[in-house]
DNA sequence: GGTCGGTCTCTCAGAACTAAGGTGTCCGGT
DNA sequence: ACCGGACACCTTAGTTCTGAGAGACCGACC
């Protein structure tokens, strides 16, 4: 009984393989769960869903590391990212880096506040639109973002090693799909419907 | 060359499908950004792990619209279905949650008040070890869940329905793949190394 | 020339998390 | 019986984001 008070994930074995052949992941162990709780549902989109999440948090915090180890993080790293991308002379707004980046304008406003400071990035006004602000790449912040690119993709290259060339493109292009079907076409505005 | 303020995503086509017979998505953009600026990196990996990215925030908005209905958030949601999921008598530590949910003990502190707060669970000490605490769904707490868990359901559905059910298993069978590849076996403790 | 809706950036309060540390409890060795 | 390390949970400070809204500016229209 007070084995149920214990992490349910444990319940499994943590090594062994079964008939199948290969042990599970944690998605496995959830889905076992609900089909025992709950076997009138279909919960089969969990296998993609959860797992998607479950990958998302692996990748983040393996990147952590890696920026950290240049002396950056995510927000930065994606900041001076959309900047160098951009190309010569690595000059974007801020509202276009929010589209890039995928956050709201006042995340972006506190992201360049912090390179700022640190001296990665220069703020101007624009001289075609009074409105607007142009974020400029530092050669300091240039100088960071290429030494820190080759060891980021090289820690992604590590994530993905147990996965063959072929399986590697087959997912690639799953995902590339389901990212279309959402309807998330590049430069699309958030639909306000 | 004011043409590089805006948005870099927009410079591709919106909405055509190229001779390839699919539009791209936002990876696309980015990656032939980098082999225009860094044609001598292997960005391949970024397909990947970027569209990773991108999909569970899609995925993460969603779900939060769909919790939001039934009164809930992810954070709430994840916790009432991991008691569910435990079977009766629905009771598990903050410890086990933790694991589960991959967040800290302060995290758990704070989800656990705020269920409190609003009755779906309780919090007693447990008999058998004067240190832990058990964590109970309450009967209003398992009706909440209960009640959005097929709504829940039916949104994930809806996020994958513009892939074939081949393409889902395939999909799901190559996250599971990778997922144990990188040695997050169920019930593992983080590695302190 | 003035007005008005839309746009661009920033500000502020609040939400949720992490990391580090504190308190109380358990347990194995002496 | 006691002591010290390990463990479980909570607390606090600091971080980063969102959502709402303010202020300035643009451009089209009257």
């Amino acid at each position: 009984m007070s084995d149920l008070l214990d992490d349910p994930a444990r319940a499994h074995d943590g090594n062994g393989t079964d008939g199948s052949g290969t042990a599970g992941d944690a998605m496995d162990v959830i889905l076992a769960q609900w089909a025992q709780e709950r076997p009138d549902l279909d919960c089969s989109p969990m296998g993609v869903i959860g797992r998607v999440s479950q990958l998302q948090r692996e990748v983040f915090l393996a990147q952590r590391g890696t920026f950290a180890r240049h002396g950056l993080d995510a927000p930065s790293f994606d900041v001076l990212a959309a900047l160098r991308r951009a190309g010569e002379p690595y000059q974007l707004t801020p509202t276009a880096l929010m589209r890039t980046a995928l956050v709201t304008s006042g995340a972006i406003t506190q992201r360049l506040d912090r390179l700022e400071e640190k001296g990665l990035i220069t703020r101007g006004r624009s001289e075609a639109d009074g409105r607007a602000v142009v974020v400029t790449l530092t050669d300091a912040g240039r100088t960071a973002l290429d030494a820190a690119l080759p060891d980021h993709l090289e820690t992604e290259r590590g994530m993905l090693a147990a996965l063959s060339p072929e399986e590697r493109t087959q997912l690639a292009e799953l995902l590339r799909r389901w990212l279309i079907s959402l309807g998330r076409v590049p430069g699309g505005t958030p639909d306000p419907s």
